[in-house]
DNA sequence: TGTATTTAGGACAAAAGGCTCTTTTTTTCC
DNA sequence: GGAAAAAAAGAGCCTTTTGTCCTAAATACA
């Protein structure tokens, strides 16, 4: 409705990878189930995400991916720019050619005032943010994954 | 983005209908160039607005499609729940499963407000606003078709 | 009654999005 | 240096959406 699968997919694994930490590096192998992702798809995700520089990616044994940046300083618009684009939300919502301010569609102001509303909520919106209330989320929901991790710099 | 492709062609072929008046049979080689939608696809959309009662149909010479209600009388809502459905709106804006009231993900509340003002607007305009509002517009780009036509009951 | 016109409806085609598989490259560790 | 591990890259498949085509049915009118 609002983005697409892949955009989706980005946003939960980059919660993901906030929720573990920083510098700590998590493989396909680890994220794709328990997100509930295909692993081969998951991959192709990540390979855009670390294009543009949100996640860094490492190779070998002991490799997978982590935040590029701290998750306090990443916003949901960063990744539904880099995954879906946002041109689409130029649109005229009713799809008459030419909308604009000046010859307006009778839709047009009010979803221009969606449009914005929903942008500066995106752009506010942390993935530290995001990942704390997915967390507290599986909290309530009786699914807590406890794991152990080895960090590394 | 906010619709599909087949819904926002049956918007704009009401408004066409809505703008030539009531009672007054349109045929779908007028709407198809007038539009710039595909003929034969229009049709299929046309089909289902019949289906829904939402135009009349006529077949035969002198035939063609109209609308079955006055457009004062027909809101976008309508048009959007026969094509669309409308069942993708509730679900949650990014994706994550269980997302509810109870356990909301970040986005919850603002998605939600933004569903409601959306569907609160599509309700309340009508058909015949949307016609009125498309005409000025063509005006205002200088595109107007002069078009003679034989009112028939 | 016959013919032209127009929609109805089913089957098919193309494009896009979502997803998989295989091979290559890089890195770590022995 | 060699083996194993992990991501990178690209080709290919499946499903959904979008769009096309063809034949049948209905209607108006001569």
């Amino acid at each position: 409705m609002l983005y697409s699968r892949p955009c989706e997919y980005a946003i939960r694994t980059m919660a993901y990878l906030a929720r573990v930490g920083p510098d700590i590096r998590v493989q396909v192998q680890e994220i794709a189930p328990a997100e509930g992702i295909p692993a081969p798809f998951l991959a192709k995700v990540l390979q855009q995400l670390a294009h543009s520089n949100l996640v860094n990616s490492f190779k070998g044994p002991g490799g997978g991916f982590s935040l590029n940046r701290p998750a306090r300083e990443i916003n949901l618009y960063e990744i539904f720019k880099v995954v879906d684009g946002v041109e689409d939300l130029d649109r005229c919502a009713v799809g008459l050619a030419e909308c604009n301010d000046f010859a307006p569609c009778p839709l047009h102001d009010t979803w221009k005032a969606v449009r914005v509303h929903l942008l500066q909520y995106l752009k506010k919106t942390s993935l530290e943010e995001m990942a704390t209330a997915v967390e507290r989320k599986k909290e309530l929901l009786g699914k807590v994954h406890a794991q152990s991790r080895e960090k590394k710099v």
